[in-house]
DNA sequence: ACCTGAACACCGTTCAAGT
DNA sequence: ACCTGAACACCGTTCAAGT
């Protein structure tokens, strides 16, 4: 029962890669991914930059893997009430739409996105994808088809809602009309099959 | 007529914006876009690094704001046949194909282009898309929308593409087919008017 | 095991100076 | 007008050292 004096420093939580993620991420929303640097980063652990390196030792390069990581990670899928007659696509709706705004969230980390960096971080995005599908009737090979498109829209316009959002915008345009419309002219050409087991 | 000797140096060509936008391009798709310094492009251009400040006085940034543009540029329309009939359908699909086609010959750029810098780069891409849409005979909001999706489409396969084509990947998904599939996912919900004036 | 301090080889950019 | 040289304030990272 020794209680820690208020000065706070010396008990801070130790160091881990879920915290120094975290930070980082709290950078880049704030201030951009430009200004993410590992000096910066340390700064907000209060530890050295080169504490850093203890739990990432392939340095900047693992820090922005785990960031695409963890932006790129598939939200939770729907429990999936799947009463039949198309449920599945508002299903897909609901999920594209959570994705969209989770890229939004972190928009800084787009750039890292459409790199070849961690090939790994949207399979199990995919996987949840082509599931929803699969449970609606889909055929598997029409599944995997209609489940790249839509990732790849979802990411494709993400891209151009963050270009456009720049300021000094003139026009309004209204992104999410431009998302659902885009979406349906995805939604609209997936079928199931004919009768569904 | 004074010979100059080809001692090589001396009266190379003046610097300029575009040799400027090659050099690094060609740095870019050689090496990434993470060896694009200002000094290397200096050494590539022969000259000190100093020397692009007096061409580019926003330096780096306006450097990256000129390869976006260079890169974003919408490919010449092809002429327009225009036979009815549907030709337009194909007319997109050549477009997405040469468009897709370019982002990958430049991927490294690609980071900067799901940016919001240089939010310009990308207006006569989508205004030459609803043209041809325009010409086709597809009413003015549905050509809107269909651009955009087309649009935010290829720009997120081929971010998907360059993910994908990383090093140390196992199976060998077929982009080509992958690609037109999504595409005619698009194309096949697009409908022109009822009759073409 | 975990963190620090000093050092190294690089960055982008400014500014006075050269031609 | 166009380019250079030296300098400044930063980077990422290594490595020996502390606790």
């Amino acid at each position: 029962m020794v209680r820690q004096p208020s000065i706070n420093a010396q008990h801070r939580p130790p160091l881990s890669i879920e915290r120094i993620v975290e930070a980082a991420l709290q950078i880049i929303d704030g201030q951009g991914l430009g200004r993410l640097t590992m000096r910066r980063l340390g700064d907000a652990l209060e530890v050295e930059a080169m504490a850093i390196y203890h739990h990432l030792p392939r340095g900047k390069e693992e820090l922005l893997d785990a960031l695409v990581a963890h932006v790129a990670a598939a939200p939770a899928a729907a429990p999936a009430g799947d009463r039949g007659g198309g449920a599945w696509r508002d299903e897909l709706r609901r999920w594209a739409t959570s994705y969209r705004a989770r890229l939004l969230e972190h928009a800084g980390v787009l750039p890292l996105l459409v790199t070849g960096r961690n090939p790994a971080a949207l399979m199990s995005t995919t996987a949840s994808l082509r599931e929803i599908l699969r449970r609606g009737g889909v055929p598997e090979d029409a599944a995997a088809g209609a489940a790249h498109a839509l990732l790849a829209l979802v990411i494709g316009h993400t891209a151009l809602e963050v270009r456009g959002n720049a300021p000094g915008q003139g026009e309004r345009t209204d992104w999410d009309v431009r998302f659902h419309t885009a979406l349906d002219l995805v939604l609209d050409s997936v079928r199931p099959a004919r009768r569904t087991g």
